[in-house]
DNA sequence: CACACCATGTAACCTGTTACATGATTGT
DNA sequence: ACAATCATGTAACAGGTTACATGGTGTG
């Protein structure tokens, strides 16, 4: 149950919308945490269920009615309960990883090709984050805003997820040199 | 289907039996991947019905018997097709970075505790990962391993994981450090 | 004699993904 | 008119976790 817990953690920062949830979570900003639209509309109504959010309807004369979403208290003291719960650190599950770890056994070349298009996603997220980084932070500089600023929490998470994207990118980048070098050469000289 | 590839990948250095799989999947080494025991147990038994790996019985007589797997053509022949077929992008999917991102409105004492904590752990991880690297090596450095040494995908898989661990260890000190610093501030004064 | 390690599994459950569905409005 | 965006869901399935189960061997 995390998920959960990432959306009340989410619905901290203000009033969202299913709908505005799903840009948050979606691809291009899962700064902490991802999901698919439906998991959210699935998660959302379970969580008003539980009272630990509450909705209210907002009709839009130029677009369709939607339901904004807020913590209640009962929301709070559930995250505040499963901040302070220990858990299970996390790993890294990627297929671009396994495909790597068997590339002395299969073709290279659409490996490499994949390692190509994962850098450069992973560069674009980068841009994507910093760009929230420096709107988070307004014209403090970071040393300043880590010092005072807030919220804190979210540019945190959002630090750690453009650090995560940067080293993807930095070692999709080598890997596929490295493999396109050894490819070149495939029969190294024994001296 | 991705553990299926990930135990199909490990298998291509050697056989390996159930039990020896969960300790490379474990906790410890998790390089590329994780799972649990019982997961692989279930993935090794549906793999060797489909063919695509097949067990040897190997009796022992200190320890019980016990059976080593590898894999077949057509486990070779799949994981060929699973390397050229694009997949998803990997995400972060923390419980950490849910109750960062909701530091500002909880308890904070508890959260730095667990980042002092996970600090530790990806440090010592970093230096079993750093072991296995320097083994994968030999007594060759770094730089002729990546240009000619063998096999050259799990030493890929394995810098790829120290990274993360490393940059998680730097993450989590950083945030503890600087959580501990505003706690001990509450209110910054106004310039 | 108890604890850790070797060795292997099953069953129930929870979570997450994919596919299916609908419908209004705005911009090109 | 067509595509993109706003807006919200359901159903079936695949994948992963937790709990339950068992039994032999070596070490302190």
């Amino acid at each position: 149950m995390s998920l959960r817990h990432a959306v009340l953690a989410a619905l901290l920062s203000g009033e969202y919308s299913g709908y505005q949830l799903t840009k948050a979570f979606d691809v291009g900003v899962a700064n902490f945490w991802y999901a698919q639209p439906q998991q959210l509309y699935l998660e959302l109504s379970k969580l008003e269920n539980d009272g630990l959010i509450s909705g209210r309807e907002v009709v839009q004369q130029t677009r369709p009615t939607k339901r904004l979403f807020s913590v209640t208290d009962a929301g709070l003291a559930e995250l505040e309960r499963f901040a302070a719960a220990t858990s299970k650190p996390s790993f890294i599950r990627d297929d671009l990883l396994v495909k790597v770890q068997a590339v002395d056994h299969v073709e290279v070349a659409p490996v490499i090709e994949q390692l190509d298009q994962r850098a450069a996603a992973a560069a674009a997220k980068v841009e994507i984050l910093d760009k929230l980084l420096r709107r988070f932070r307004g014209d403090l500089d970071e040393e300043t805003f880590l010092r005072d600023g807030t919220p804190i929490g979210p540019y945190l998470t959002c630090l750690r997820g453009k650090r995560f994207e940067q080293e993807h990118h930095d070692w999709c980048v080598r890997a596929a040199a490295l493999l396109r070098d050894r490819a070149a050469r495939p029969l190294p000289a024994p001296r």
